[in-house]
DNA sequence: TATTGTTATACTCTATAACTATA
DNA sequence: TATAGTTATAGAGTATAACAATA
């Protein structure tokens, strides 16, 4: 690989410690403050997963999808990820400079790119989706299976 | 109010819809993802609740922290919120220019800011507890009231 | 030496807007 | 007219690093 080593700074990895002495007030009643926490967690544990690698969530979301549904066009990746298009074109600028995927003219719409995991990139998401998979049940075993499962459940719910 | 018309941009408001015919693969039973889709929809009910008002998530955590512990200081502040001191610092000055906070010398560190609402800093606090209250708990319609205390619950355990 | 606040600087992400080719 | 992709530009947020004053 011809890539410089990697600039890539770890940029204040931690956890939001809850500071003592401190009172959260309304906060821990508010779910959108616990959200932001649970996540923040669930983030270092994909950093932890996805170590060394260049990869952030939005990035193994893009290939998880593309993974699952080829030939998807760049504005239907940023609708899928709730992103603009002109982010999603950055995002697969990204993907395709790594050679994770290809882009291959659409038969049905000379507009569109379809967007296809190479095989590289194939093997890269099922090494990674195995990494993220694995630590997120790491970090999930502070909660029972029923619990995660709930989990799940509720927050499915609550996104609509 | 000697503000100009807030050139403060909408910032695309809308929630990560669910794309028909999309597979989402493993990021379904991914708690990340289902994290961030729910952690978008509470935004959008955060932003529903202030609108109008210059205030973000982190701003509004902010006030309600200072607001719980008078003479906070500013690193104290930053730690709480999981920011840099300089971040924490560029928040203090956004709240101290618009008077919802004032800074005053500690008696016991001559080094450090103690942070305290104003008097209108207070009531603004107030109003947006009850208006971000309410919103949540409009959103959280989705969920029954068991339902809702579970999942703070879980979220709390999940952060840890 | 360590910590608080401060300043300067840089970087990432993502949005908007305008343009082009095609539908 | 509308849509896919592209390009240029701008802004928000936040990090790091270095410095002064104080502990």
């Amino acid at each position: 690989m011809s890539k410089p080593p990697s600039p890539h700074r770890p940029r204040a990895l931690a956890p939001i410690e809850r500071i003592r002495g401190v009172d959260y007030g309304v906060l821990d009643e508010l779910l959108g403050y616990s959200l932001r926490r649970a996540q923040v967690a669930m983030f270092l544990s994909f950093h932890r997963a996805t170590r060394g690698l260049e990869i952030t969530p939005p990035r193994f979301s893009a290939l998880v999808i593309i993974g699952a549904n080829p030939g998807l066009s760049q504005s239907t990746l940023g609708a899928v990820l709730g992103i603009a298009r002109s982010g999603a074109m950055l995002l697969a600028d990204w993907m395709v400079e790594r050679r994770l995927v290809e882009r291959r003219r659409r038969p049905d719409d000379a507009r569109a790119w379809g967007l296809h995991l190479t095989r590289r990139g194939a093997e890269l998401v099922d090494k990674m989706k195995r990494a993220v998979a694995s630590e997120e049940r790491r970090q999930a075993a502070r909660l029972t299976v029923p619990e995660r499962r709930t989990l799940l459940r509720l927050l499915e719910k609550l996104a609509g």
